[in-house]
DNA sequence: TTGTAAGCGTTATCAG
DNA sequence: CTGATAACGCTTACAA
């Protein structure tokens, strides 16, 4: 039924040990009988037992991808589940699986990242979440497995010891806010999730901030609007913040969700856009294109981030490079459609 | 540094397999020592090496999710994401990690069920794909292993020998219809997606029909609309059959994702929903409430579905009511909102 | 009730 | 270049 080495070891008449240097390319081998024990190997459709190989040699073929759920954030799930499908792609090209699952557990808080560690059943991590803890984070480096931070800045470690990929949020707001300049804006608004952490946030403010000053425009705090990160609280400014929409001449929000709302209030308000108001926002999430007029938006690069990050970790499991850390930002583009 | 059940042994004074027997609950060890043993265990903080487990017991603590990616279709994909995370939800509570694939690799098309067999990588398959093959339900069927088909209707397997859980799709169009009958509607429109493959809209569709004529209204060909399953398709409808909206008093759209572009639309068109035209969707996607007016809609039970198939699978890999097939349609709800 | 020992499918260390 | 053989950490007869 199962078929093992030593299965192929007697059709090959050599011994099983011969079969599992020759499947693993040891140098050792000739390449005739090479040849001839991975053509038997794969006749008999052979894979490794992967608990047997992991006994062993402590290679499972998983790597664990460590999320936090956003169960109310219909935004961040959005962007993060697409980042998944990226990552789930690249990891396979590579022939590892992905065990995905929350750093702690939802009730008791147990940290699966410890339990998963004890129970050696990855390769290593890639942690997509930025509240995995100080003690985790060290459990992992203890242990010698590889880690990659991706996209999530983290809260409880210094980030410099980390291989890390993350998007550039600064240049990005800056992006943003330099565009709406060039075109002629004055007096641009800010609009930003009001969550408790928001270092992504800040760093798009920043950016924003920055492009402000190049120009020689005045950065106002009251143009700064904290709101939810929903699709009601972009198309609710007309109510929150009317005399200000009337004086303003643009608008950078921070992600994509609150300004789709926001088009949609405009188009029933009969402002128009992006002739009033010119709109541009964060994210290039799926409901880019359900705009009218579609938005303008900074692309995160998210296949460049699953790509970057997948290979690294392979890269590290395989023991190479391991030298020194690999940490970059990588920048974000501008997308023009019809919103400025 | 990893402690073993050896280690245990040493601490506690016994031998590994008193510790081995201890930590699984065996009938054969007194209480005395089996607390003893735990308190180690949990103060050293132990946990079995999967491989190891595994190699001598198949049990492997993984559950394979089998999806296929849609990358191009946000609608189905916003979906089956949240799906995704309630499994994992339960996985996590019955301490199963999940190993999320596609079926098949994206390139070469090679099976990755059947790897993950070879390999001996997982307890159970959760199979959310419609088009897995005849071999492969087949092969995961010889090798004894359990399988719980979720969400999906098989379109290469008799669904009568699975285990299965999907929704309500019938009764799902069927009271979306009623609603609006009882509502006043009688002249309603069917619009849903012009995929390809569309058992589940097929179903939908039926229970449409199915509504009208026991109503006593005719159903109509040219009522039944298939556009792309996307945000604008929905929006456009008017451009599409301007003169047929004017006659019409309600629309069932089998994807929220259609409704709602369509009520955006709405609203600048001045229509008014729901004097004008009633509406109701299906999916209750998280954008549901994002629309002006809310969108009254058909409940997607995820959350069933989930909690069912997950408890299901553990069931079965515990080896637990193995005799008989578990099959079940669960129930969809309508949803109030404002739209109808 | 507990211990001893064999064996699961690999890899790795010796010899040859 | 290849073959015995031990070992990885666990489960499970079989003994005691």
């Amino acid at each position: 039924m199962k078929v093992t080495i030593k299965d192929i070891a007697a059709v090959a008449g050599v011994s099983h040990s011969t079969v599992s240097r020759a499947l693993n390319d040891s140098p050792q081998i000739s390449q005739a009988t090479k040849d001839k024990i991975k053509d038997i190997a794969s006749s008999m459709n052979f894979e490794f037992n992967s608990g047997a190989r992991s006994l062993k040699s402590n290679k499972t073929g998983n790597i664990a991808v460590v999320y936090e759920a956003y169960y109310d954030q219909f935004g961040s799930s959005l962007y993060i589940n697409q980042l998944f499908m990226e990552l789930r792609h690249y990891l396979e090209r590579m022939d590892m699986d992905a065990i995905l699952l929350e750093g702690y557990h939802p009730e008791t808080g147990a940290s699966n990242i410890d339990r998963l560690l004890r129970q050696q059943k990855v390769d290593g991590f890639l942690i997509v979440h930025n509240n995995v803890t100080k003690k985790d984070y060290n459990s992992i480096i203890e242990s010698g497995l590889p880690m990659v931070q991706l996209h999530m800045y983290p809260k409880n470690y210094n980030i410099n010891q980390l291989n890390y990929f993350l998007p550039d949020n600064f240049t990005g707001g800056k992006t943003a806010t330099e565009k709406l300049i060039e075109l002629g804006c004055k007096k641009i608004l800010s609009v930003y999730p009001d969550d408790v952490y928001s270092y992504e946030y800040n760093q798009r403010t920043k950016g924003y901030k920055n492009a402000l000053e190049n120009s020689g425009i005045e950065f106002r705090d009251d143009y700064c609007i904290a709101i939810q990160c929903t699709y009601n609280s972009g198309y609710n400014l007309f109510n929150t913040i009317p005399e200000l929409l009337k004086t303003i001449d643009g608008i950078f929000f921070q992600t994509d969700i609150q300004a789709f709302g926001f088009l949609s209030a405009a188009k029933v308000r009969g402002v128009s856009i992006p002739e009033s108001i010119k709109v541009i926002g964060f994210d290039d999430a799926p409901v880019c294109d359900s705009s009218i007029p579609q938005l303008s938006t900074i692309h995160q690069p998210r296949k460049e981030l699953a790509e970057r990050a997948c290979r690294r970790i392979i890269e590290l499991v395989n023991k190479q490079n391991t030298d020194s850390l690999v940490q970059e930002i990588i920048p974000s583009r501008l997308i023009m459609r019809g919103s400025c």
